[in-house]
DNA sequence: ACAAGTTTTGTTATCGGTAACATGTTATCG
DNA sequence: CGATAACATGTTACCGATAACAAAACTTGT
């Protein structure tokens, strides 16, 4: 109780080296395969518990892979995530987890903290970072993996797709059925920078084919979510009339605008259509089905992963990766 | 670039001991203000990154604490994270995340890879844990907390609810309503065992009453959400009729069965009621709004950082804490 | 039986901080 | 001015694993 099991305890117990006892439990074949036997029953014996702590500082690697995700609480970057952790599961790697809650001052705080503990590797959700940011990680010979966009300038290797062509796509879908006069339902303020994009890949959209101007609803400040797109609608009250669509940010926001739509009396799609961004479970389940955009937020942590075996077996080439996972309409029943 | 900066190089540029360094940088009084400047000064330029894996190992003191949820991918145990994660900020500890899939040997993995990093203490999701785990985790001298539920033998301090007891508020308030024929929405293995928890509470609270037998509805295996619950619902078919009220194991399941009840012209909750659990957004949100249990999810997280924190400042006391954050019924308008 | 090769084990130094203790330096006061 | 206290800094050893190198033990062929 007085003291932690070593490897210097097992190697006593067992009389060997403590050097020896090192190479079995890492299933050295250098090591004698009946030595290799004993060593783990008596380490199991003792009760030893690897320390990696000291294994990380001795070999300066921590093991570790540092990911900044805006919020946990959203299915589709907990989707990536989960993609991550799985994917990278045989790699032996452990996720470190920070949010920013869609503040770059809040994750340049979190940049730093997280690099203290050597990260192989970090993973940034988005691609719009503090100068701070940017300089801390370039003065590290660290991988980095921006996700979830694909940035002008990116800092390292990218996994992402497009938010404003992606928008494109449902602003294309929407004239297509005749829909022109278009709202677009998302955070006022510009943290929340991915839902930034994709208003911008609406207006623009809209502009190319020619349509009026698009009308911005605000649904407050990020992460905004069901209560903020049915807000929303309720504050626009009559004003909705003048809307063929209400094109919303992500889904949940979309279900939120489009259950307020109901209690309402409008009839979705026929006094107007919904979308939404991400395809969310609720955008299939809920009655209508929602049509939306889908992202392949699982896909994306895989492909990270698969970056990032890659990194480590020092297999990825020199240049920098950049993976569009891309983007497909999921056409539901509101539009 | 060929090697890092230390402690040594910037004590080397200021002209004091790499002590006074590592003084100053943890802000130590005893060391002079003005030599304090000059070293954080001089530490900035040089680019100096503190190495907290080198201070966790010589202190042996991580920093850590582990936390094993059953999926990240829930919008309740990410707030419970976010809860923790943010009532943690002071402390300065970090979080060290893994998820079990609601599966115990899985977490018994988990829980022996994070005891590799010397967690500072380590909080579990749920009350049933493998003999190993236990054995594990009561080998060592560390704090555990489990969460989200009240186990009869805990191992350590608790802080969370009955999940039984909070299903019969809802099995009482559909008797009340003259709902006598109930249907459970489940997971059908046993491997979600708060579900399972839930499962027999409405059982017992259902034979208290002296309410028909619960007809048990099989939605799949752990984790279950929308499209389960919608599943289930056209599985069972014309059945649906028999039954009063569809008491379902969470809300994303409730939302699920709804929209399919719906989609086959049941009205709710004229034909038969629909209760969900957790109060997530959707059930507010959702038109007709859910009838569910509100479990204060974030307030869980917050409960577990304040007890880590008087834990931390050895003004825990000696007896493990148990706390009942209780659940409360929330009435919406499918029941 | 011995050299040469192969397999297995051991020795030493070290990663970057910091606890505990020792020492130096500057105020304070009779 | 010398003694004592208060403050500021330095020294030494060490946390537990492991890379790099060294050496021992065992095979094998002649």
């Amino acid at each position: 109780m007085s003291h932690r099991v070593t490897m210097r305890d097992v190697a006593r117990a067992v009389g060997v080296s403590p050097m020896t006892v090192s190479r079995a439990l890492r299933d050295d074949e250098t090591v004698n395969a009946k030595t290799r036997h004993k060593i783990r029953q008596v380490a199991n014996d003792l009760g030893y518990v690897y320390d990696t702590t000291a294994q990380a500082f001795r070999t300066q690697k921590s093991g570790f892979v540092a990911v900044t995700l805006p919020s946990i609480n959203n299915a589709n970057f907990a989707e990536t995530f989960r993609g991550l952790s799985e994917g990278l599961g045989q790699s032996g790697m452990q996720l470190l987890l920070g949010s920013t809650n869609y503040q770059v001052d809040k994750e340049e705080e979190l940049v730093r903290q997280l690099l203290t503990r050597n990260p192989e590797a970090i993973v940034l959700t988005g691609g719009h970072h503090t100068d701070e940011t940017r300089a801390l990680l370039s003065a590290r010979n660290l991988p980095v993996i921006e996700i979830w966009d694909l940035p002008a300038a990116p800092l390292g290797h990218v996994v992402g797709f497009s938010n404003a062509s992606a928008m494109a796509k449902v602003v294309t879908h929407l004239a297509e059925k005749g829909r022109y006069r278009l709202g677009f339902v998302g955070a006022s303020e510009n943290t929340d920078l991915r839902g930034a994009s994709r208003r911008a890949g609406v207006i623009a959209a809209a502009a190319e084919l020619g349509l009026p101007d698009v009308t911005i609803i605000d649904a407050g400040s990020a992460p905004v979510s069901m209560r903020h797109g049915a807000q929303a609608v309720s504050d626009l009250g009559d004003a909705v009339s003048e809307l063929d669509a209400l094109v919303c940010v992500s889904d949940p926001v979309a279900f939120g605008a489009l259950s307020e739509c109901r209690r309402r009396g409008l009839k979705v799609p026929s006094d107007i259509a919904v979308t939404g961004f991400g395809n969310f479970e609720v955008a299939s389940v809920s009655d209508p089905r929602i049509t939306t955009v889908g992202v392949t937020a699982r896909e994306i942590g895989m492909q990270v992963a698969a970056l990032l075996d890659d990194l480590f077996a020092g297999e990825a080439g020199d240049l920098p990766r950049i993976v569009d996972v891309g983007s497909r309409l999921v056409p539901g029943e509101t539009s």
